[in-house]
Order: C-alpha cells, then structure tokens, then sequence
DNA sequence: GAAGCCTTTATAAACATTTTATGAACCCTT
DNA sequence: AAGGGTTCATAAAATGTTTATAAAGGCTTC
C-alpha cells in the first residue's frame, strides 16, 4: 500500500483563514487544495476527489449550504463546515443540507484537526450488519424479524418492529422525534409526531409490563424517547 | 518533556503598569512580553502566540474591546481585561467581544495570578468527541443529553440543558447575560434577564449541593454568570 | 370481503416556559 | 454612612406546548 497523503479541500474567501489552514494542515502531512469559493470548490473537484472538505459557510458566488447540497449530488466525501456563532440558521441547514460535522469559529486547529481525523477515521467505516441483538431483557433477531422480552416472544407489527430496532441499536441515547421520524416514516413525515405517540403507545402495550409507567422505553420529555434495555 | 515558560502578552500604555506587571510576572517564571496598544500587540502575536493575553481597556490605537475582537477572528488564547472601577460599560463589551475574564484596577497582584492560573488551567479543554464533556464533578453526554454531578443523574429539561451545556463549554469564563441569552433563547431574549435567572436558579437547585451558596454556578454581579466544573 | 395495519383526529393530563411579584442584595451616589 | 436605584433570587400564577390514549376511517393483503 503506497503512503499517499489524505486530500483536504478547504473553501474560504477569507485569505487570513485560507493561510492558516493551509500552512497547518500541509504541515500534518495533508495534501491541500483551497478554493475561494463554492464554484471554484465544484470545479475543482472535478479533477480532483478530496478526502475531507473543510468549508466555510458565508461565502461569494456559491454559499456553504449550496454546497453542501450540490456536492452531495455526487459524493460522499466528509464535509465538515466553519459556521461563526450566531450562525446557528446557517449550521443546521448545512447538516441538512449533507454537511457531517460543524467547527464554530473561532477554533483551535487542534479541534479541526481531531473532527478531520474523526471523519476520515469513520470513511472506512463499513457497518457490519449485526444480525441479532441482545441486550438486558430483549433479545432481537434482524433476520427473522422476532422480538423476545425476557424470554418471552412479542408479535410486532413492521412499524413497532422498525422503531424497537431502530431505538434499541441506541440504548440510553435519546434519540429526537424528528430522527424517529425520519429513520421510521422517512424524511417527509418529520412534522408528524402524532405517529410517533401512536406508536410509542402501542410498543409500550406489547413490551412493558406496566405501559402506564414504561421501565423500557422512556419519554424524554420535549426532546425524544430512549430505550433502556433493562438489567 | 521541556520544561517551557508559559507565555504572556502584557497589554498596557501605561508603562507604570507594564513595568510591575514584566517584573512581577518573569518572577512567577511565565516568559513575558509587552504591547503599548492593541495593534502592536497583533503584530507581535502574528510571530509569537502567547498562552494568555492580559490587557488594558483604555488604550491608543486599537482599544481592549477591538483588540478582544481581532484576537478573535484567529485565536482561542485566554484574554483577562484590566477594567477600571466604573468602566462597567466596557468591560462587558470586553467580555462579549471574547473576553474570558476581568480584574477591576486597581488589584492586588495574588488576585491577577490566580486568574491566570485559572485560565491556564482550562486551556487544555480541548474536546476530541464533542459528544462529552467531562470537567471536575462533572459529566455530559450531548448525545444521550445526560447529566452526572459527582456521578449521580440528574434530569434537567431542554433550557436547563442546553444553559449548563453552554456554560460547560467555557469553564471558569464569564458569560454576559447578553450572550447567554441569546445563545439559548435566541438574538430576540437578549432583553430579557429573568428568563436566565428563573432557569439559573432552577439549574441550582438540581447541580448544587447547598443552591443558597452555590459552588458550581456562581453569579458574576452586573455581568453575568461563570461555570466553575469543581475539583 | 375480512383481517390486519397504518393514518388521522380528538381530548385530557402532564409538562415546560414565560410572566409577574416580592424581598434581599448590591452598587453608586451624596 | 445612608439612601436611591438597580439587579438578583425565588416562588407562584398564567400561558403555551407536548404527551398519552382512545377511537374512527382508510388502505393493503390475502
């Protein structure tokens, strides 16, 4: 395997920035391109397949957000956007726009240098398919798509089924109604948190022992549920 | 491992100042070096990045508000204001242009080592996984959105969360109630104190101990508040 | 066309936030 | 050193939002 260096875009129309960035990430062993803006990012990128972007958000010509989107239209590289404080509007609509992850300026280089090694570290990340799950009380078979709680088997309908799954690949995260939504009921339905209670109800009724006061999936008041796979 | 002088940029016009301040200081064994303004203080920085800034507010040139400002654009260094008794107005302008902390002139020597100390010590907070926040008795998971004092949860709601999560952030640097209202409540609140002080106290009698002396979230008075994370 | 599943609607209860009010603490003047 | 004015801490009421739940209607599948 040749030692090829890792390729970073970094976008910016701030020269002070562009400077920095260059001469710290060229002295980590990066090999770096800097672009002005958007359009001089896309075009470059025609000759030339990044590893990791680094973009700044307000920019000439072609913002961060567009971006984004318009790079995600034919890759997967890793972006990782600079939004100044304040710019809150702006940030979330780069990670929804595709953005990975997010520096606020100002930031210590150490900083972006630990996201830029977080991301390239998950490039390779190749989910191995876990066939079964087993934790605390509840034991889940992908495959065969049953459901057993201590011991016991539960019948789920699909959409029970993915929303167990889904929340108990994340034990004791809490994971927000949107990103329910989206994972369970698509990208669409994420204003629809009626499904969610519905739902969330009806699991309760098949794996709780006592549904009125679930020991196993929690409600997290304003922000989401969390599944607690028990002892 | 090199045993290097910390360094510290004195920032002052009034040569009275600077010359207790380089002797007092070299004595401590920090490395120091002395700007008579703020834009000889940039320029020294461009060639020599100190470990903390100490600056005056009154100054020729480029005051300690703007000075704070472009140290900003690229820098996370540590700056202390000196502020005199009265100058309340700028010193709070300091503070939300980046500022960390402040002594009010005139100060006994022991207090502005401590401060230095103090930001010293905190320099280090780096965070590799943005995902967690570990400080003194304290322990955040952003993801799971979970908090442990002295490892024991506590539950807080949304604001409560995302009050400590910010102040968490910025161990032992004041926050004005203008930032901190409008990084939780959005640029609309900044007019509107209760709101912080109904969810400071609120947040007190969940973290601390004893909330009528509180040790963790302390009020800095006309300011704003300081997060002290404890042993 | 019957059964099962999903979506939608409606409503009461739980919960969080905002607003208001009050006394105490604090700073700055005189 | 005292008083006026401001800010702080706190409780409690008012407001607004979210949650749990039941139930009805629609869709799909066999």
């Amino acid at each position: 395997m040749t030692t090829e260096h890792k390729r970073i875009l970094v976008v910016d129309d701030e020269a002070q920035i562009t400077r920095v960035l260059r001469t710290t990430l060229s002295a980590q062993g990066y090999d770096i391109r800097v672009a002005n803006d958007g359009e001089m990012a896309l075009e470059l990128m025609k000759n030339w397949t990044p590893h990791v972007v680094v973009t700044d958000l307000a920019m000439p010509n072609l913002d961060g957000v567009e971006l984004c989107r318009s790079v995600r239209k034919m890759s997967q590289v890793p972006i990782i956007v600079l939004s100044v404080r304040g710019q809150d509007r702006s940030k979330v609509e780069a990670l929804d726009a595709g953005a990975d992850d997010y520096v606020t300026k100002p930031f210590s280089m150490n900083e972006l240098l630990a996201r830029i090694r977080a991301q390239l570290r998950r490039t390779p990340a190749i989910e191995e398919q876990a066939t079964k799950i087993t934790a605390g009380d509840f034991s889940i078979d992908l495959d065969a798509r049953s459901v057993k709680v201590t011991g016991h088997e539960v019948h789920l309908t699909p959409k029970e089924f993915d929303l167990l799954v889904y929340l108990a690949q994340r034990p004791g995260k809490v994971v927000t109604h949107r990103t329910l939504l989206a994972a369970i009921w698509g990208p669409n339905s994420t204003e629809q948190p009626e499904y969610l209670r519905v739902f969330v109800g009806q699991l309760r009724k098949k794996i709780e022992t006592d549904p009125s006061s679930p020991k196993y999936l929690l409600t997290e008041p304003w922000v989401g549920y969390r599944f607690e796979p028990g002892s």
